[in-house]
RNA sequence: GCCAACUUAGCUCAGCUGGUAGAGCAGCUGAUUCGUAAUCAGCAGGUCGCAGGUUCGAAUCCUGUAGUUGGCUCCA
């Protein structure tokens, strides 16, 4: 008996009875036995030595395939595990899955492994690596795999195994004295894993609830080669140059202090920047019709209970009391901006009415879950709500995307996804209510022609929301802008319109936002530019750099001029060397450096430098700085 | 909130197994007047996060606490 499997060029090639791809790959070819790391058989990954199947389509998976990578990780996980398994027999395995980037591996263990630990164990790994321990499938049926993880000690493994129907076929792979519960497929032998590092340990709940045993996790990644390897680890190290908490502090922008702990104090510097995100949406505001308003920080703890915040948001607000009256500190504008619209009479004639609100949030996050500015308990938003009739819903989304298109623009960011929530466990108001909100955001979507996916049970507990996410320069996401249909706070603060026929209709309330908040904002833009702002948004948009003190009369006049025109301007009069003070504008990230000696002051003209550019040669003052003007007020990237 | 690590001068960091704190940069003073990423010299600067404890003696060991960091979890 024979069986034949067609290759990917389309021939036909006959094998014996019972060949794996092992066998294929071997009369193929050496080089190729050599490189496979598994089969795909009619589309389907599987183990290199699986059997073949008669007139199956089969490839030879190789590094050069996509999906190769993931393997490698997975094995590398499992290779962890062992490892683990050989230094520290008490140890019990919990999971070790692959994930963006790498994998993990999970270990119940009495004592938390720590970075120390690391090395040790990622010697074992190699070593186990260089014993080219063959990797081998074994599949057990569920009530075997129960007795068997029982046998071994492993408990976690157990109440996986047993959550499994009993009759199940269950695979497992063995490594030397190592077997673990895997889908597969894994590498034939641990000599292909070549280039691995483990990079950190944390602590991480048994299936990731909070109720249950802590884990020690490791996480380490995995590539093909080491190059690759090491080319991964050095964009880690970029991403480490750019982290905004870093730049924040070495550029002047905001610092922390335990007094007010995951709350930025904004410096000089940093507030420009701040302060011209704010004027810039303001500007866009007046375009397209928005109307600012201001509300009350601190507003009767009745309110919150009208809007429902306090039964569902109340271990995140902060709340005081005063002449005995209970207060909470607003966590959002929105119920002060009801109460906004519920103080007038309102015709359909005035809506849509747009309301925005700069106003200053607190928000008690818990303590292990603020980050720098991307995570802070005190923030303000590009706030904003619009009342609108059900008709114009579709108008106002269209409206929106297209402000926001206008302003990732701005900022360059690209590949922007979108993404539709919907209804989660905790939320307010009827089935019917929902199935009409989250068919409006939909249909709205499809009718703007954009491609979305599904969060089901991510939408906020009033609505349903459209979150939207960009790529910063790095390519990493970042969701920024917010829709979101709300048909439950104008009912419960009773919100009404005069229709035209004379009854009285309800007002649909949007949520959007567009940066999000402006701390976390400003920390991903830190990021997306690696502190060198673009004109516009510099802390300092010029320097002007006396070579020498027979040039300062001529560089403090450069100054005034520059700050005439409304341009932020540093005149370093300091007694330094040229070189020094080009070196500290470069550092401080400020984009033009004029440099100005006894040619220039006699010439009344600047030696002009940009930061990425370098030097620019020489051009007369003025037309310099009426360059600079436009591009400031163009706001170019 | 949970697990772990970290916290020393304004900043970045040294400080071995306990013997009573050190560098570079920044700052200040002086000299130097210089052409596209650090001129030279001198000076000053710290209750070693905070509170207890062990010890003849604590930056160092122990306990507690705060903040930060990496994760878990959460995220309107």
């Amino acid at each position: 008996m024979s069986i034949a499997v067609r290759l990917p060029d389309d021939s036909l090639r006959p094998l014996a009875e019972g060949a794996t791809g092992v066998d294929l790959a071997a009369g193929i070819g050496s080089r190729l036995l050599e490189a496979a790391l598994a089969i795909r058989q009619d589309g389907r990954l599987s183990d290199l030595k699986s059997p073949l199947i008669d007139g199956a389509k089969v490839e030879i998976v190789t590094s050069k395939d996509p999906e190769s990578l993931e393997l490698i990780r997975h094995s590398t996980a499992h290779l962890l595990a062992h490892a683990v398994k050989r230094l520290h027999p008490e140890a019990r395995v919990g999971i070790g899955p692959v994930i963006e980037d790498g994998f993990y591996y999970d270990f119940w263990v009495d004592k938390p492994f720590t970075p120390e630990d690391l090395p040790a164990i990622e010697a074992e790994m190699r070593k186990i690596a260089g014993e080219a321990v063959e990797v081998v499938r074994e599949d057990l049926g569920r009530d075997a795999a129960v007795a068997r993880f029982q046998a071994m000690g492993e408990p976690l493994k157990v109440e996986i195994v047993s959550g499994i129907p009993s009759g199940d076929i269950i695979s497992g792979y063995r490594q030397g004295d190592f077997y673990d519960l895997c889908r597969g497929p894994h590498v034939p032998n641990t000599s292909k894993l070549k280039a691995f590092k483990l990079l950190t340990t944390a602590g991480a709940y048994w299936k990731g609830d909070e109720k249950n045993q802590m884990l020690s996790r490791i996480y380490g990644t995995a590539f093909h080669t080491q190059k690759e390897l090491d080319e991964h680890l050095k964009r880690l190290e970029e991403a480490k140059a750019r982290d905004h908490r870093k730049l924040g502090k070495e550029l002047g922008l905001y610092s922390f202090h335990p007094e007010a702990p995951a709350s930025p104090f904004f410096h000089p510097k940093g507030t420009v920047v701040y302060n011209e995100l704010v004027t810039y949406i303001r500007e866009l505001y007046f375009k397209y019709a928005y109307s600012e308003v201001i509300t009350p920080q601190i507003l009767d703890v009745a309110l919150w209970k009208t809007s429902g915040h306090y039964d569902n948001y109340a271990e995140n607000m902060y709340f005081t009391t005063a002449e005995e009256r209970e207060y909470a500190v607003k966590p959002m504008n929105c119920p002060g901006h009801c109460i906004l619209f519920g103080s007038q009479k309102h015709s359909y004639r005035d809506l849509p009415i747009r309301y925005a609100d700069f106003g200053r949030l607190h928000r008690y996050e818990r303590s292990g879950v603020t980050h720098g500015l991307t995570r802070v308990r005190t923030f303000c938003q590009d706030d904003a709500h619009i009342y609108c009739t059900p008709e114009q819903i579709k108008d106002e989304m269209a409206a929106f995307l297209a402000l926001l298109k206008e302003v990732y623009d701005t900022f360059g960011f690209e590949g922007m996804r979108v993404a539709l929530s919907t209804r989660p466990e905790k939320r307010l108001g009827s089935d019917e209510i929902w199935d009409a909100a989250e068919h409006a955001l939909g249909e709205a979507l499809d009718e703007a022609g954009m491609p979305y996916t599904l969060n089901p049970g991510e939408g906020a507990f009033y609505g349903p929301k459209i979150e939207f996410q960009i790529l910063d320069a790095l390519k990493r996401p970042w969701q920024l802008g917010t829709l979101q249909v709300d048909y439950m706070l104008p009912e419960r603060f009773d919100l009404a319109y005069t229709r035209a026929d004379g009854g009285e209709g309800r007002p649909i309330m949007l949520h959007r936002a567009i940066l999000g908040s402006l701390e976390r904002f400003m920390g991903i833009l830190v990021e997306h530019t690696a502190g060198a702002f673009p004109a516009w948004l510099a802390p300092v948009q010029v320097a002007v750099l006396p070579i020498t003190d027979r040039a300062h009369a001529f560089s403090a006049e450069a100054a005034d001029r520059a700050k005439a025109l409304g341009l932020r301007v540093e005149l370093d009069g300091r007694n330094e060397s040229l070189k020094a003070k080009i070196r500290d504008a470069q550092l401080a990230k400020v984009p033009y450096m004029l440099v100005v000696g006894d040619r220039e002051a006699e010439a009344g003209t600047v030696s002009v430098r940009h930061r990425h550019r370098g030097d620019l040669g020489v051009q007369p003052l003025g037309d310099f700085l009426e360059g600079l003007a436009a591009e400031v007020r163009e706001r170019r990237r």
